[in-house]
DNA sequence: TTTTAAATTTAAGCTAGCTTAAATTTTAAT
DNA sequence: ATTAAAATTTAAGCTAGCTTAAATTTAAAA
């Protein structure tokens, strides 16, 4: 038997446990699309198996067991996204759903091989870091959301996200990918659309859409 | 939720009916390492599903449908086993195990991708045919296991079994590999163990594990 | 500080696959 | 044709994850 679930518990804990480590049954629910009564569950299941501490009504936090495994479930999940998208050549926007099936199923050893065959690469082909064997994550470059960007400015794209499908798709329509260079040339504020230029060409986006886009910043 | 246990019925279903279609519950139980009582409770699902035809006591068989089916999961068996051996580089005998897990967690989308990067293979690394998209099977060259080939004769190893990985192992480990020449030099009776030659080299070999390699034989 | 709202947990119960033990049916052997 | 052995099925019950509805706890607002 496979304890998928377990797995994807786990990463998205990793993925969005706050400053302290804190994280919400109810974010879990909503990313999971469980019910909380579901997560209730499985924090007691993690729990017992020593992933997670647990306190009931208190909210719960990863132990370096459990931020071990969930690392290597992260690491799993982006070197799939960088075999696919560089040797199988998928489209970035297809990459996320194929590597969240097959991060389950490969042993670390075929995990490691992709590695290598890739040269080892840092970030995945939406931005993100890529913990190594040994658990270190590279050092990313300070970034913010392209909708916090003052109007004028103009910068380039280091991390996107990759929840989804469309969203990427549409981006990539327009010219948006890693490394391009993006104008903020007018924010208007009765919608909070924001018109860029991307590779000369002009475009209105939601702020919505800026907010998923992020933006190398020089560090003071 | 996966389905993975529906999917490897199906696919042990198909790789081991007789030449009716038929399969004992009993093989199915053994080659899943799974009870007798599990066997018949799939049985019950399965037809419920429109996979087989079911009759208590009577056996089973596939139809046209659950036959598509189970295809198609072969053909993402190998596939896969193709693409880990040639793309990634795993050697013959650690592909199936792997195999055995991705093949339930990839699109057919990727599956045909991977088809068409490695220009649509016939056969998988242990020479076994794989069906195509539309379900059509290679032509498969005549062959009889080694160990009924006559003393004093030798052929070409078109196919092995690929269910045990110590055994695909050993053999990789005395020469013996898709294409080569095997001659059976001595076929001693008092322990049915064979004296073989492979690229120059003498080796003694059990006949069970003679039974497991597959030479050509030419038509008549 | 009391009340209300939001978040979390408990309770009861579902499905997919699995098990062992007992019952039944088929097949093989006398 | 009868009996014994083998194969199959039924029954009862387990686990992992899931659900909805009700109960509880915590946080926020009046």
């Amino acid at each position: 038997m496979q304890n998928i679930s377990k797995e994807d518990y786990l990463s998205i804990i990793y993925k969005n446990k706050d400053a302290k480590g804190m994280i919400k049954a109810n974010t879990i629910a909503e990313k999971l699309n469980v019910s909380n009564a579901a997560v209730t569950d499985m924090f007691k299941k993690l729990s017992n198996e020593g992933y997670i501490d647990y306190e009931p009504y208190k909210g719960i936090s990863l132990t370096e067991f459990g931020e071990t495994f969930a690392k290597n479930m992260v690491r799993r999940h982006r070197i799939w996204e960088v075999f696919l998208n560089q040797i199988v050549g998928l489209p970035w926007d297809k990459v996320h759903d194929e590597a969240n099936r097959l991060e389950h199923s490969s042993s670390d050893e075929l995990i490691n091989r992709m590695e290598e065959m890739l040269d080892f690469p840092e970030f995945d082909p939406h931005g993100d870091p890529i913990p190594s064997k040994e658990g270190k994550l590279p050092r990313q470059k300070n970034y913010i959301a392209l909708a916090d960007l003052p109007e004028g400015e103009s910068g380039k794209v280091v991390r996107v996200n990759d929840f989804d499908e469309k969203f990427l798709n549409y981006i990539s329509e327009i010219g948006i990918a890693l490394n391009e260079i993006i104008v903020v040339e007018e924010k208007r504020n009765f919608d909070n659309s924001l018109k860029i230029r991307v590779r000369e060409n002009p475009w209105n986006i939601t702020k919505k859409l800026a907010e998923n886009i992020f933006i190398e910043v020089k560090k003071k």
